[in-house]
RNA sequence: GGCCCCAUGGUCAAGCGGUUAAGACACCGCCCUUUCACGGCGGUAACGCGGGUUCGAGUCCCGCUGGGGUCACCA
């Protein structure tokens, strides 16, 4: 018996190899359902999209897939757009700024659905189907339990026009399904995956219509992308199994084909779907947490996809240029935070200071650690106090505990600090001596105290390290930070003797000399 | 379970028949520094398994194993 080859060929446009750009206007969407907030697998098929269109000199357009009435939601759909934002992602079309080919949020295109289906039923390729919920699931189990896939029978498929008519006349509610091939093959040719075969037998007549009235997911994304005229379809790798569907649907409809490219999907550690039990899954969630667009953007080009040259540190500018979807990988990518991080830091590093006293002043107005109404002294005070503490902090958070010493005293010490520069013999004594001598210093600037300790160091015939890490960690509480004088001029003279006196009398409390002479041998 | 996709260090990821199998993150040393961080230098660490094809295989083919996806009147 002879095979019949379903044979699907690309739309005919140019593209090719190398760096040669699409010819023919390109266009590309984003389609998101207002279900929740923008997760960040979403975000790298949104940015990939995005750079296609950028690069190709084409339109991105945001359409909301907003079908499911019960689920989406307002907030929902104004959290992504702040997401986006956020991200630096702009779309050339979307409900928001518009365009020629609106609405754009499916749920105000239903009339143009109906139109379709109407024409499809009259076309007769797509037919009403009349068998309860319960019949299909009894169905769908016997062909499990045969081994095979769940397939709809076909029942209602050659039920007459007539009857189909009095049934619905009558007041039954039908789904409508595409009259799918069911013999030879469709092949789905995918710029990232090559091509994919698949035998249409496995299809079977699926719903493009719901009994409510609604069109589904498959029905409205096809006859949008037609209606929007879409010509690539980037979307994530779990729609491959769907595009022989939509490839019927897309011929049914009578329009060309779109040029398909599956992009893989973001795995958790522990390689299943990332979710919400392995920590930040959103967009809006590593804005939360400190990381910088610039990193996260970067971070998500990263996964899965190169640069030739392999940079790591790419703008989206940059990426612009060298960024192709050819060269996207194949296999799933396992997210990994750390490397994140990494990228965070870096460009954090990058942030201009005077970004940082803005972004920050806020926050230490409200923990009452900052006037309301700064001088131009206590502004300049504050950005050098940042510039010191910037280069050693990985985001804004860890910026604020390294400036949290300024503000307040230590309220405990270093443990290994503690153990190494506190607990040997005469070093209460020491730091009470400091804080008199401190006293004396004019002026109490970096230069002046860093001449001050090295005469102390020779006076007492110690290395200045000796006096150096004392004193740190009773002014900071901590054995790392910035330049010790650079610290103690921020801090200024008081304060640095009040915490000299705190930490003496600390270890005087807790270790009289006698317990350190006999414990530190 | 049927179908589809995938498979290089712990992770990301170069490689596209001939390489001492890059690079980055993480980790470990050393250097720099009063300390920490940055930076620099160095190190540990990979082609899942089995068959082919070939003078030669991480690269091509087949099988297995493993992971993922999909099979809704969800999107």
């Amino acid at each position: 018996m002879a095979v019949r080859r379903f044979f699907v060929s690309m739309r005919p446009m140019t593209q090719t190899e190398g760096n040669q750009k699409v010819t023919g206007e390109v266009r590309v969407r984003f389609a998101p359902s207002p279900t929740g907030t923008l997760h960040i697998g979403g975000a790298r098929t949104a940015y990939f999209n995005w750079l296609f269109a950028r690069q190709n000199g084409g339109s991105i357009i945001l359409r909301i897939d907003d079908t499911d009435q019960a689920r989406s939601t307002e907030a929902s759909y104004q959290q992504i757009l702040q997401s986006f934002a956020w991200l630096g992602l702009d779309f050339d079309e979307s409900p928001e700024v518009g365009g020629d080919y609106g609405p754009y949020r499916q749920s105000q295109r239903l009339h143009i659905y109906r139109e379709q289906l109407s024409r499809l039923v009259e076309e007769e390729k797509v037919y009403p189907c009349f068998c309860s919920a319960e019949e299909l699931t009894a169905e769908r189990e016997a062909a499990k339990s045969r081994g095979q896939a769940a397939r709809y029978s076909g029942k209602c498929r050659n039920l007459s026009p007539a009857e189909a008519k009095a049934r619905i006349e009558a007041g039954d509610k039908p789904v409508y399904r595409l009259r799918a091939p069911q013999t030879g093959s469709t092949v789905v040719s995918d710029l990232i995956r090559g091509e994919v075969t698949f035998d249409n037998g496995e299809l079977d007549d699926f719903i493009v219509w719901k009994a409510d009235g609604m069109p589904t997911y498959h029905f409205a994304s096809c006859v949008d992308d037609v209606a929007m005229k879409m010509t690539h379809i980037i979307r994530a790798d779990e729609h491959l199994s769907n595009t022989p569907r939509h490839i019927h649907l897309f011929l049914a409809l009578g329009a060309e084909l779109p040029v398909f490219a599956h992009v893989p999907m973001i795995l958790a550690p522990d390689r299943s779907k990332l979710s919400k039990r392995h920590g930040a899954t959103s967009v809006e969630e590593y804005r939360e947490a400190g990381i910088l667009s610039d990193a996260l953007v970067n971070y998500l080009l990263l996964l899965g996809f190169s640069p030739e040259d392999n940079r790591e540190l790419v703008s989206r500018k940059e990426a612009v240029e060298m960024f192709h979807l050819e060269r996207v990988a194949k296999h799933a990518a396992v997210y990994d935070v750390k490397k994140l991080e990494w990228l965070n830091a870096t460009y954090f590093r990058a942030v201009p200071a005077h970004t940082l006293v803005h972004r920050l002043l806020e926050k230490l107005r409200d923990t009452g650690d900052f006037p309301d109404d700064p001088s131009a002294q206590d502004l300049a005070w504050l950005r050098t106090a940042i510039v010191f503490a910037q280069d050693r902090s990985r985001n804004e958070a860890e910026l604020q505990e390294n400036l949290r010493f300024y503000f307040r005293a230590p309220e405990s010490y270093d443990e290994k600090g503690l153990r190494k520069h506190f607990l040997k013999p005469g070093v209460e004594q020491r730091l009470r001596w400091l804080a008199e001598k401190l006293s004396l210093v004019r002026p109490f600037d970096a230069a002046s105290v860093e001449m001050h300790y090295a005469q102390y160091a020779a006076h007492l015939g110690l290395k200045t390290a000796d006096l150096i890490h004392p004193t740190r960690l009773a002014l900071t509480g901590v054995t790392g930070g910035p330049g010790l004088y650079d610290i103690m001029a921020l801090l200024g003279r008081r304060n640095c003797l009040e915490r000299l006196l705190l930490a003496a009398d600390y270890i005087g409390a807790h270790w009289p000399e006698d317990k350190i002479a006999s414990s530190t041998d």
